[in-house]
DNA sequence: TCAATTTACATGCATTTGCATTGACTATCA
DNA sequence: TGATAGTCAATGCAAATGCATGTAAATTGA
């Protein structure tokens, strides 16, 4: 129930600022080269890496922090478009295995460059390796989830 | 057009999780407690920071970091709520002076412990001050916008 | 073994967003 | 001063999101 300092809100803000500044960037980035957003990389990420094993939606959500229902239809939108398939799951009938297809891998391999780029130009051009290492550190103790 | 190093990608998603992790936190507390979205705590706090003299939505785009079109329903919402009013600008007469309502002012009032409380768990229980003071000033880094 | 509960995923409906465009006014400058 | 360009804001339409709920299968446990 306590308030925060001056401080913590100022460190808030930066975050939120900071944050909305680089994904801007980066969607920019993704959509002037004709490429869809951001999540769909993502998704083809994981199943990518993943491989012939694929994988669960709900394993794709605990990766992605998306709610169920979004990660339900940004598989559909993304099959749709022809980059992953659904495939029934021998272990669990209520579920199907998702895997990436070859126009899904082509089509993160090449949305990368322009990706990467973008990340480059938000971050890494911003920061030295050390200011990288700190900030990596600070942040992570923001995801501990202790009362 | 160069690729970023992998502690740059690793940075760039350590600021997304971190990022969306307090941000959840952050808008469920204040959905629990019955409350607008933040963006609507955004717009009145400032409105009542300027006071009587009220600010244009032009400005406001600047200030929160929305697109023109956001701002204008946002604000619509906002309006259609009762926390802002709309008047008439003698300067300009394509556009209007915003200024906050009594029942806006109580309403920002009455969030604040709510929102306040939520920074406090998501931000000011997980760093030190120390550890705050250094997340800003990098974070500041990444807003610069030279090439 | 079978009723109750939980888990996995989908979906109808309302709200919100994104994009492109429009309407209205202001500024520029020849 | 009058055409041209630029700025401020709203909006129609399509897409995405949030919320609540539905369906079906798996798990639990009496």
């Amino acid at each position: 129930m306590s308030l925060p300092s001056d401080s913590t809100v100022e460190t808030w803000i930066s975050l939120v600022r900071a944050h909305d500044t680089a994904l801007l960037t980066v969607e920019r980035g993704l959509k002037e080269a004709g490429f869809p957003p951001l999540a769909w990389y993502d998704v083809l990420l994981e199943l990518d890496r993943i491989g012939p094993a694929g994988l669960r939606p709900f394993e794709l959500q605990a990766a992605l922090l998306l709610p169920q229902y979004g990660v339900s239809r940004l598989i559909d939108r993304i099959e749709k478009a022809g980059y992953l398939q659904k495939q029934i799951c021998m272990e669990d009938a209520r579920g199907h295995v998702l895997t990436i297809t070859d126009t899904g891998r082509k089509l993160r391999q090449s949305m990368w460059p322009v990706y990467g780029a973008a990340i480059e130009q938000a971050v890494g051009e911003k920061l030295t390796p050390g200011e990288m290492r700190l900030l990596q550190r600070v942040l992570a103790k923001l995801l501990s989830s202790d009362t």
